[in-house]
DNA sequence: GTAGTTGCAAAGTGTTTGCAGGCAG
DNA sequence: CTGCCTGCAAACACTTTGCAACTAC
């Protein structure tokens, strides 16, 4: 599991495990991250990091999410056009999208259950489902 | 339903029953889309309409496609980061999506079929669900 | 004619890259 | 020390916007 406790040496030790230099910056994005499940786009999480060490750059923040993503620490969500939103919550789940807010919500894996899996195309491996529920704040039209 | 016969009139009928002033170039961009179902991306509405119509901007696809898309007539596929793809086929249904070549995949809708819907959170309404199953072509890792 | 539509180019957003200097081991 | 990591700014890909000219009806 991805999650460990919130002191400085095991953010640290977490990135190391997993083949990183366990750098200030990277500490303190693994840190925010991990600290709680959430969903954070490159932006927030880039003010976020620059609070608790205020030399992060927004290279070195994509650097860092796509390095977490690749070796699977972190997930990707893509509901919104242009943005790509990071789960640090890595159990298998889904998501309800607020369109009008651009609020991400988990839905528990239990809640939505696939009664069927579709046959893949011949030559293809299935890499993952994402199931994305999209919701509004109002009822009526947009 | 969207498609209709593929005749130059029945286009122009056809945005014309949705309140959009058939224009010589949404008139070749509503032929190349509704001519069969299909998955297109805003580049490659513009490649084609361009050829069926050389007098067409990427702002003026862009500006069609949402015309179309926020009357429901095509529906937007959000599955991959920074890039957005049109779907003529507005039946409920899902995708594949090959994350090695961006090709999108019809999954019908009797393939693949949820047995419980989520509670949704309170004072909030569903708007869609959107179900993509990614895909490699390559059985290894990357 | 008049309102709506168009092309162009510029601006906007989110993400990636190249490179000189800096830090971890 | 050595190589990986960093910040910065420029480059990138995709999409939107502003405006004068044009076209549908």
């Amino acid at each position: 599991m991805a999650t460990y406790c919130e002191s400085f040496e095991s953010a640290a030790a977490f990135l190391r495990r997993h083949g990183l230099s366990p750098t200030r910056q990277r500490i303190a994005i693994a840190r925010l991250l991990f600290s709680r499940p959430q969903h954070v786009s490159a932006e927030e999480v880039w003010c976020l990091a620059n609070r608790e060490d205020p030399t992060t750059s927004k290279a070195t923040v994509y650097n860092t999410l796509n390095l977490l993503s690749e070796r699977g620490l972190i997930r990707e969500v893509i509901a919104h056009p242009g943005k790509v939103y990071y789960d640090s919550n890595t159990a298998p789940h889904h998501h309800f999208y607020d369109v009008d807010t651009g609020q991400l919500t988990d839905i528990e894996c239990e809640q939505l259950e696939l009664s069927r899996m579709p046959d893949l195309p011949p030559g293809l491996v299935a890499d993952g489902v994402d199931i994305v529920v999209r919701v509004r704040s109002k009822p009526g039209r947009e």
